[in-house]
DNA sequence: GACATCTATATGACGTCGTCATATATAGGC
DNA sequence: GCCTATATATGACGACGTCATATAGATGTC
């Protein structure tokens, strides 16, 4: 999108949240145990989500989380295909959430406050375009 | 507020935007001509944007934005104190703006799809306490 | 049975972002 | 001269994100 990325142009041409992955793959837990390659495949279903369905970012993050106790895993050989490792949601993991939640909430205000604030500047901008109104 | 942060136990305890001190700072300028030790207090007034009150940021931040001609500065040694370099938005730095507001209406409208999926989830766990309904 | 493809998990390298510590310098009060 | 407030700047380090690459089992096909 934007064509200056390189060497730092300061355009960051997005707007992500940091370490979005985490709560994206609890509340798909939360939904339904399953395992890395499925969450990747419905990251890549969800809009605004696709960026995160990055295996390495993935399979990293689930163990992460696991060695945070907020998931807990197991092998499944039953499928057709490669062994997998299903994931599901520990008591913490769904505490964890819940913060999330809760952040994620003040968050969507700020940003809010955040437009708001924009708007305003932008109509008292178009409302008085010359320098001394 | 997490006892655990270290050793990566995957608890991020806060639901930040990625370089969101960057429309911060636009913002702030679009209103007023401003420099580093004056936004740095007034994004210390902001609730959600306190964190980004870091010197270290913060003139690392205009200095990137200056190098992408986002904004330009000047030396203001009128004063009392030390010298202060005073920035303002190029008109690249409003257009810059403007595509910052578009990609956080969609941030926004994400955050909000996220925590209904949760609300739908957790009112439908709290009418099903039990494993079969 | 050799080969390609899909499914599935995993690691390495590298750059950006964020935090914390630290350095430097001017102006004013005592 | 010394302390504090103001003001800008750099270094180190970890977390996060992207891209590339490695490994391997199952399936289909010629």
């Amino acid at each position: 999108m934007c064509a200056e990325s390189k060497q730092g142009c300061g355009c960051r041409c997005g707007c992500e949240v940091r370490g979005f992955i985490q709560p994206r793959l609890l509340l798909l837990l939360a939904k339904k145990a399953s395992h890395g390659y499925e969450l990747m495949e419905a990251l890549r279903a969800i809009p605004g989500a696709e960026n995160l369905a990055d295996p390495g970012m993935l399979y990293r993050t689930l163990r992460q989380l696991e060695e945070a106790e907020v998931v807990q895993s197991a092998w499944d050989t039953g499928g057709h295909g490669p062994a997998r490792r299903i994931y599901e949601l520990t008591q913490i993991g769904r505490e964890h959430l819940d913060t999330w939640v809760a952040e994620i909430h003040k968050t969507r205000s700020h940003l809010g406050e955040f437009l708001a604030e924009y708007e305003s500047i932008a109509e008292r901008n178009s409302a008085k375009p010359q320098k001394r109104g």
